[in-house]
RNA sequence: CGGGGUAUAGCGCAGUCUGGUAGCGCGCUUCGUUCGGGACGAAGAGGUCGCAGGUUCGAAUCCUGCUACCCCGACCA
């Protein structure tokens, strides 16, 4: 392809809307182009990197034996309600009314549209294992769009759906497709760690996200200093410290006047303890019903866990009226004892004596908490958020925090869909049995900006050889030259020959313009050909990631490169 | 939805405080000189100053309302 011939609208400066690499970087490379917030035209050069991710997934997916289909992206309404999710999913659902008056859902996954069309093909133990899957344009109403492809409201995901007799073969089916996944994204370049996740309103009890470790990365992960333990902060666990008894836990309860220590740190202060010996005293609302929630002082709640607890629709952080009403005191006296409410605590509260807690009157704070004899607490449950520091629940080694893009999440949902839908089959013994069901989800327009994000340097994108949009640059110095453009020409000519992408450029600005483009453009490989090497037989390679460029004489510049390729 | 910010030419910005009819750099067009890491000169094209009201002889600038975009939180591939 020569230069001039496609459209390659290069910035040189960061557009403003773009705060994260990737994000500047796609834009200014011009390879993405915004419409409205969260919906973006894939220029030429990044429809073809995208082209090539997908491939790379399709090839994944075939190999392992997963069958490529295509769903509809409209969705009738009575699905949603069938499977039980559509309460929950509306907000996020984009809806449109047909002329028949009818609601339909732009699809934002498909777990509802195969199991219905599984539930009517598949009944038989002999049609099984099988796994589904495409490759297609998702639809979410995101509550806020963000960093460019990371999180928009349209998005290409691989979704793969597999479907087995047992929980044993599901199991191998999640086993395969967690295998290909680590493939995927190996061939893509990435370095990705899987990670345990919560499977959220997708359901099922045990799923692995695959992260692209990041700083701008819109997720928390806690990962173990010396064992493989890794996980998203959401589901984190770690090894709890036991409870104190910082006190003889039989002393009294007694009123403590602490003026204007509203803060777990202002208390503390005040008390001269250490915070850990608060007790924190979250009101939350649970489909507006009040709810306490116990931590140590020193504790951030974990909010996914709490969720899980609470099982409700919806639940908040009450507002500083509620808190008041629930407690009669202002914020900041909260405390679990005569409180009537159900009380929730974290399991290293068990036991906790001499504590100090609110006392539900503004500015009294109780001591000699023993957290068991005065307050009625209906649970302890695991519910801190596990942070830097903290034991790993696998081996006991210091746990570290840091933050990842989610460009894959697998999950094993077992019947949760099929029994909605009654997908059944006939097994061995003539007896009618539950399909066993898993998911599996890549967001491919995700990856390849992950891909972005995790391979640049100041210049610009360094793609890796899979994914380049053009896996050759031949830069022509002086395109009047006549000699130059036939040899770049013929040696396109060859290239393509052998499949091998490459984009001549042909433009008559400076050599400067070219190479800086060449460098945002991130091509893998850089042929430069000008008059005076050509003079002397040569001509100029340079491997973007590589410092220096070499010359290498014309009459083996081919082969030169199709070795560069195959490596 | 709550909190913060921004909106002036394709991109990056100044001008707004103190009202007087819009400017800079890059990019774009034409010509000339240049030509291996974002050249130089000359001549051009391009803007309802986000939108709608209001104040004023006069509004990019002051007032009111709205919208879009970006960042922080809940949602998620």
């Amino acid at each position: 392809m020569k230069w001039t011939n496609t459209v390659v609208p290069t910035l040189r400066d960061n557009p403003q809307e773009a705060e994260i690499p990737s994000h500047q970087l796609m834009l200014r490379a011009g390879l993405l182009r915004k419409l409205a917030g969260g919906l973006y035209t894939f220029m030429p050069l990044g429809f073809k990197a995208l082209r090539k991710v997908e491939q790379i997934v399709r090839e994944e997916m075939d190999a392992a034996g997963a069958l490529e289909v295509l769903m509809p992206a409209l969705q009738p309404k009575e699905i949603w309600e069938q499977s039980g999710r559509y309460e929950k999913m509306s907000k996020a659902m984009y809806s449109v009314i047909d002329r028949q008056g009818r609601e339909m859902e732009l699809g934002p996954t498909h777990e509802e549209v195969i199991t219905d069309l599984v539930s009517r093909e598949i009944s038989s133990y002999k049609q099984m294992p099988v796994t589904f899957y495409q490759i297609q344009t998702k639809f979410r109403d995101e509550i806020r769009p963000r960093f460019g492809l990371m999180r928009a409201k349209e998005f290409i995901m691989k979704d793969a759906y597999s479907f087995d007799a047992s929980w044993d073969e599901a199991d191998s089916s999640y086993q395969k497709m967690y295998d290909a996944y680590i493939r995927i994204f190996e061939r893509c370049g990435l370095v990705v760690k899987p990670v345990e996740a919560d499977a959220g309103d997708m359901g099922g009890n045990w799923s692995h996200e695959f992260m692209v470790l990041a700083d701008s990365g819109e997720d928390g992960i806690v990962e173990c200093s010396a064992c493989s333990y890794a996980a998203n902060s959401e589901r984190a666990t770690f090894k709890y410290v036991e409870a104190k008894q910082y006190d003889d836990a039989e002393k009294n309860l007694e009123e403590v006047h602490t003026p204007a220590a509203k803060t777990i740190k202002e208390v503390a202060e005040f008390l001269k303890c250490e915070e850990r010996r608060l007790i924190k005293t979250l009101i939350y609302t649970a489909d507006d019903k009040p709810v306490a929630v116990l931590l140590p002082g020193d504790r951030e709640i974990n909010e996914t866990k709490l969720g899980h607890l609470l099982d409700a629709n919806e639940f908040k952080l009450a507002d500083d009226a509620s808190v008041e009403t629930v407690t009669g005191a202002a914020v900041g006296f909260a405390g679990p004892i005569g409180l009537d409410v159900p009380i929730y605590a974290d399991v290293s509260l068990k036991g906790v004596a001499g504590a100090y807690t609110g006392a539900n009157k503004t500015d009294y704070h109780y001591s000699n908490v023993n957290l068991e004899r005065d307050a009625n607490v209906e649970k302890y449950e695991d519910l801190c958020l596990a942070t830097s520091g903290d034991s790993c629940p696998e081996c006991g080694a210091a746990l570290n925090e840091c933050r990842g893009i989610e460009v894959g999440h697998v999950f094993k949902l077992g019947d949760k869909y099929c029994k909605s839908f009654n997908a059944k089959f006939l097994d061995q013994n003539g007896k009618e049995q539950v399909i066993t069901m898993g998911c599996y989800g890549i967001g491919v327009t995700r990856t390849l900006q992950a891909i972005i994000e995790q391979s640049h340097d100041e210049n610009g994108i360094i793609w890796p050889m899979s994914v380049a949009p053009y896996v050759v640059d031949i830069v022509v110095v002086n395109p009047k030259h006549e000699e130059s453009m036939t040899l770049a020409l013929q040696l396109e000519k060859q290239l393509e020959a052998d499949g091998i992408d490459t984009i001549v450029d042909d433009r008559k600005d400076r050599a400067g313009v070219k190479f800086k483009d060449a460098d945002l453009l991130g091509f893998p490989i850089r042929v430069v050909i000008g008059q005076r090497s050509l003079d002397n037989g040569n001509v100029e390679l340079k491997i973007r990631n590589q410092e220096d460029s070499k010359l290498i004489e014309v009459d083996k510049i081919l082969l030169k490169l199709k070795e560069i390729y195959r490596s």
